[in-house]
DNA sequence: CGCTGTCTTGAAGCGTTTCAACACAAGTGG
DNA sequence: CCACTTGTGTTGAAACGCTTCAAGACAGCG
C-alpha cells in the first residue's frame, strides 16, 4: 500500500475525472450535504492510499480505529465462519465505506476486506471522526441512515438464510440485482463469490440456474449475463 | 392498549420499584451518560403505554415512525421470509430498544413485535427524536455504538447461517448465553421458539441436545435448564 | 382429573454437499 | 499460431443432514 498525506485524495484515484475538480469527499453520501468550508475542513483530515489487487485493508483481530472510504475500484468484505467456511458480505462501490462496525465500539475488527482490483481508498482515524460527528450533527444522522439501511439488510439476509432455500435466495438475489425497468443482468461476481454470498457451492449455484432456465424463470447468455424471463414467478419461488 | 402522555413513565412500570425514584429513562442506554435538565427535557417528548401479553406493538408494512423503548416486561422481534415462514430475531430485556431501523428513513416496518408479557412501554415520535439528536450530539454517539453492535451480531449470526450447521449453531448459541463464570444455563425461551431463531425445528433441536449430551458437551437438568460440561468442545464444533 | 400445549421419538423423503471427472476459456511461452 | 497451463464453470453419483409428518410422552393448568 503507498499512502499520501494531503491535500485530500489528491492521489490518481481521488482528483478530477470524469467528475470533474471535485475530490472523492464530496461523492460520498454521508458528507454530501456539507457547505464548501465544512467540506474543507473535512479533507484536512482525510488521508488517502492506494492498494494493489489483492492486498488487504484489513483482517479479523486487528484493532479498528480506521474508517475506510472507497474512492476507485473494487473491495470485497468478507467474514470467516467458527469452522474456517469464508462468506463474502458485500462488495464495496465507490462512495461507500467499511470499517464502521468497530469505530463506534472499542473493538476489534470481524471481517477482512481487500481490494478487488486496484483501489483508492481515503481513510479518517477514529478520532478525527468521532470529533466531526459532534460538531456537525448532521454527519451523525446520515451515518445513522445507512447503519439503518444496512441493518435492514442484514436481518433480511439473515432470515433469507434462515428461512429459504437455495433457489429461492437465489431467485431473491437476481431479483435485487436486476436494474429497474430492464430485463438483463450481469453478474458482478464469480459463481464462487456467488455461491459464499449466498452461503452455499459453486456446483449448486450451477444447478439452481439450470433449474431456473428449465422452469422459464430466466434465460442464461453467457456466464455472468443472463435475462429474467418470469420476474414475478422468480420472487414467488 | 393503553397509553398515557406525562409526566414521563408515570405508569406502573415506570416509576419507583427496586430502583428507587428513578424513571425508565435513565435506565437506557442512549440517554443515561446526560445531566439532571437534559432528562427531563427528555422525559417531556416521552410517552408511555401499556402492552397485554400478546398485544402487537407494530407489524410489517405499518409507518415507522415511534422509538419503542421497553420498560418492563419482555418483547418479541420476529420477521416473515417470503415465503412465509417466521423467524424470532431479538428478544426484548427492559432498557432495550427497537423500531430504530426505520426511524432515520422514512420507511415501513420490516420487522414484528409483540409483547410476551405484560409490558411497560416507553414511545418517542420520529421527529422529536431526530431533534434530540441534532441538539446533543453525544446522544447519536450513543446509538452509533448501538447500531454498530447490532450491526455486528446481526452480521455474525448471517455468517452463522451460511456456514454452519445445526450442531454448531446450537452450541455457539448455548455459549452465547452462558454467563461469564457460571456453568448452568436457563433457556428463554421454548423450543419452538429457539428453532426459529436458530433457523430450524423444533425436533432438530431437541435431537440435537440429546447429540450433545451424548457427546458429553451438556447435561439436560430440565427442558429449559442445562450444564455446560465441555465448554471448549462445544466452542469447536 | 382430564385437557391443552410443549417436547420427544421414529421413519421416510428431500435438498444440498461433497468428491471426482470433465469442459471450456483465457493467458503464457515456445 | 498452437500447445500448455491455470482457473472457472459444469455434470454425475453417492452420502449426509435436515425437515416433515405422525404418534406418543410429559408437564402445566383449569
Amino acid at each position: 500500500m503507498t499512502m499520501k498525506k494531503n491535500p485530500a485524495c489528491s492521489h490518481g484515484g481521488c482528483t478530477a475525472h470524469e467528475s470533474g475538480e471535485e475530490s472523492c469527499i464530496s461523492r460520498v453520501p454521508i458528507f454530501n450535504h456539507l457547505e464548501e468550508g465544512q467540506m474543507e475542513e473535512i479533507m484536512g483530515l482525510i488521508h488517502s492510499a492506494s492498494y494493489e489487487k489483492g492486498e488487504v485493508l484489513y483482517r479479523a483481530g486487528e484493532e479498528a480505529d480506521t474508517l475506510y472510504i472507497l474512492s476507485q475500484g473494487k473491495v470485497r468484505i468478507w467474514r470467516l465462519g467458527e469452522n474456517g467456511k469464508e462468506q463474502l458480505l458485500r462488495i464495496l462501490e465507490p462512495g461507500d465505506f467499511t470499517g464502521e462496525t468497530a469505530l463506534f465500539q472499542e473493538a476489534l475488527h470481524e471481517d477482512y476486506a481487500s481490494a478487488m482490483t486496484e483501489a483508492s481508498i481515503c481513510t479518517q482515524r477514529r478520532e478525527d471522526f468521532r470529533t466531526l460527528l459532534l460538531k456537525y450533527p448532521s454527519i451523525s444522522l446520515k451515518v445513522l441512515e445507512e447503519f439503518s439501511s444496512r441493518l435492514g439488510e442484514s436481518e433480511k439476509r439473515a432470515t433469507r438464510f434462515a428461512t429459504e432455500r437455495v433457489e429461492s435466495r437465489l431467485a431473491h438475489h437476481l431479483l435485487d440485482l436486476l436494474p429497474e425497468g430492464k430485463e438483463e443482468i450481469t453478474l458482478p461476481m464469480s459463481r464462487k463469490d456467488l455461491a459464499s454470498y449466498l452461503g452455499t457451492t459453486p456446483e449448486t449455484i450451477s444447478r439452481k440456474l439450470l433449474e431456473l432456465e428449465a422452469g422459464g424463470y430466466i434465460r442464461q447468455l453467457s456466464s455472468r449475463k443472463l435475462r429474467i424471463l418470469n420476474q414475478e414467478g422468480l420472487l414467488h419461488l
